[in-house]
DNA sequence: AGAGGCATGTAAGGGGTTACATGATTTC
DNA sequence: GAAATCATGTAACCCCTTACATGCCTCT
């Protein structure tokens, strides 16, 4: 069994129960750069998790609004999880992929595009830079730890990113003038 | 429109022309760390490409065997998509996601979890520094120095996985040495 | 009374995986 | 002739995205 939203939903409702739309804001914010979700696809979980008796209804509020906490089979299933990777979906990188194939494309094209993804680098860097500044500095809790060291590793990709963006270019450069001045 | 498979398919077509059996074993080998994909998906992937004319059979051997090639409008299709970024799929990583929520196990099996993504890191590094070595040193096509890059960018990653989890670890065991002092 | 936010759900379609199915050709 | 390899395809199922649908509650 794959599913990761599923585990996604369990784990952000074990730190803290709420209801779809509660957890809905909390993947835009605090998840939105691990694991993205839909509102479609949250709702279903939910119901799937609730039909799998991991997580439960504690209170139904106004406007039909269900109140989630996690389980005891739920907590065990996350541990289980958590502590037993190895069924996680494969990597794909879009971008990867485009590096990869650069060399079907004009020299000029590539040599542009390694400088945009050197930019969006940087960028991202700025954009994560901010992101760990703004946030509460006070906040020692365990969740807020590993936030943390989630957050830094996006920083440390977009760092090396970045090195690794720029130097491809400078061999990319140095490989052009070779073989120019070869020919 | 999204799909990658589309443009990982294209790109490698462009490489070197080829049936969807000869396809699948460079996805197996040079691809498979950046884009995998699965026979039976790549072969409704070949057809769809040919239906809307980016490749055509150029050959038909035995066993039904079909050659494909890249068509014109196949590679200007292939340039639009590299050099238009933007319509990616999101990042998501499972292992990322573990970490994110970590402070939901014990304590002491959070830790062992960081041991154990530091020790991944490292058996990947050696794993792809072996590959690197192993490739061809005289390679100098435009095709292999993009895959050297790609390469590159795995051991970048893993580099810095190892680094950031060894300095996760440490800085988990000040943090339990400073909360146990205060209490 | 109307606007905006709260709250949940369904349907259609694309991409990916696993398993199943089939047959031709080469190699020993 | 048997086994391995070549070669392509289909069917079922899961995950994810987009769009549509519905209604309630609060605030002004």
């Amino acid at each position: 069994m794959r599913v990761s939203l599923r585990f996604a939903a369990l784990g952000l409702l074990a730190q803290h129960p709420g209801s779809g739309y509660d957890l809905l804001r909390r993947f835009e914010q605090s998840m939105a750069n691990v694991w993205p979700a839909t509102q479609s696809q949250l709702y279903g979980e939910l119901n799937k998790l609730a039909a799998d008796g991991l997580i439960e209804v504690t209170d139904v509020g106004p406007r039909g609004r269900k109140e989630y906490q996690v389980t005891a089979a739920g907590r065990t299933e996350l541990v289980r999880w958590m502590t037993h990777p190895g069924d996680d979906p494969p990597h794909r990188s879009a971008s990867l992929l485009r590096v990869f194939l650069l060399g079907e494309i004009p020299p000029e094209k590539a040599r542009q595009h390694l400088v945009g993804v050197a930019a969006h680098a940087e960028s991202e860097l700025a954009r994560l830079t901010e992101l760990r500044d703004s946030l509460t500095p006070w906040g020692d809790s365990a969740a807020e730890f590993f936030g943390g060291a989630a957050l830094d590793y996006g920083l440390r990709i977009a760092q090396m990113e970045g090195d690794w963006a720029r130097s491809l270019v400078s061999a990319f450069d140095e490989r052009q003038t070779e073989t120019s001045t070869v020919q």
